[in-house]
DNA sequence: AACGAAACCTGCGCGC
DNA sequence: TGCGCGCAGGTTTCGT
């Protein structure tokens, strides 16, 4: 579950469920997913939660003096369980609370990461200080002067997040068909005019991904039981072979990097 | 310095 | 049915 508006959707559900909850004690499964510059996680037994907060793909748990960073990757989901449930496969992280509940990070394919980090540590954090602003903060010009300087594809620099922060590959795909942007067209290439339409489709397309609580496809598992509907407004993405809804060519998928590109060659000059 | 490819992992769907 | 391959919403590390 993992861009901008899936991070958010999870955030705001946590924030509302685990507010002020103590933590009791922490079990951990699958060591690996805290990340080796983290502090010790039992830090946190007897914290309770203050507050929830995102920063592009990130998830921030504010716990007074400590911050514990949560990335998702590709699978990491968090689910709320009554603390008695025996432990399912892909549970790799268990907090169990001063209630009856506990939080569980589950992740299939075992990519994604926690830090725990001293609060005043954070905006020098390794993974923190290097992120970009996220597309509703972003200053066109800024980010305009940033991109002229790459040679790689716009696609390829939309997905990286010390560039601009949120953007995966489903809203990259999304956002470069709405702006009517070719994703294979170079950084050097694009236009002070591309870049405001970039940004203004992105926040367009986020804002109604996050008023649809995010993009629910090819999961089994909806995290927290939520399903995302933002699937039913995708454009291009998981498109090939249908007919782009401008001007009724083949949406094409091809390769750019490593990931899967779809978009319209007609509409994307 | 900057770019692409590989690595990190597991499970599913497809073709043979 | 079983096997092998390709594929998946991301990031970091490794070569060139």
């Amino acid at each position: 579950m993992p861009e901008l508006p899936e991070v958010r959707t999870v955030a705001t559900i946590l924030k509302k469920e685990l507010l002020n909850k103590k933590i009791m004690d922490i079990k951990v499964i699958y060591p690996k997913i805290i990340s080796k510059d983290s502090l010790n996680i039992n830090l946190l037994i007897n914290k309770k939660l203050k507050d929830i907060k995102t920063n592009g793909k990130y998830i921030l748990f504010d716990y007074d003096n400590y911050i514990l960073i949560s990335h998702l990757r590709m699978e990491g989901k968090y689910f709320i369980k009554d603390k008695a449930k025996p432990i399912e496969k892909h549970e790799h992280i268990i907090f169990i609370f001063d209630d009856n509940t506990s939080l569980r990070y589950h992740d299939t394919r075992k990519f994604g990461r926690v830090e725990l980090i001293k609060k005043e540590e954070l905006s020098k954090n390794k993974s923190i200080s290097k992120l970009a602003l996220e597309p509703f903060d972003i200053d066109i010009n800024n980010l305009y002067q940033k991109i002229i300087k790459k040679k790689a594809p716009i696609k390829t620099i939309l997905l990286d997040q010390t560039i601009i922060s949120g953007l995966g590959n489903i809203y990259a795909n999304e956002v470069l068909y709405d702006s009517e942007i070719n994703p294979f067209k170079l950084g050097k290439d694009i236009t002070l005019n591309e870049v405001k339409k970039i940004v203004d489709s992105a926040i367009k397309i986020l804002n109604l991904a996050i008023s649809n609580n995010g993009t629910t496809i090819r999961t089994y598992t909806a995290t927290l039981g939520v399903a995302g509907n933002y699937q039913n407004f995708l454009k291009v993405h998981m498109k090939s072979g249908e007919k782009c809804p401008k001007c009724q060519n083949d949406i094409m998928k091809v390769k750019l990097n490593g990931r899967s590109t779809y978009y319209c060659k007609y509409c994307q000059k």
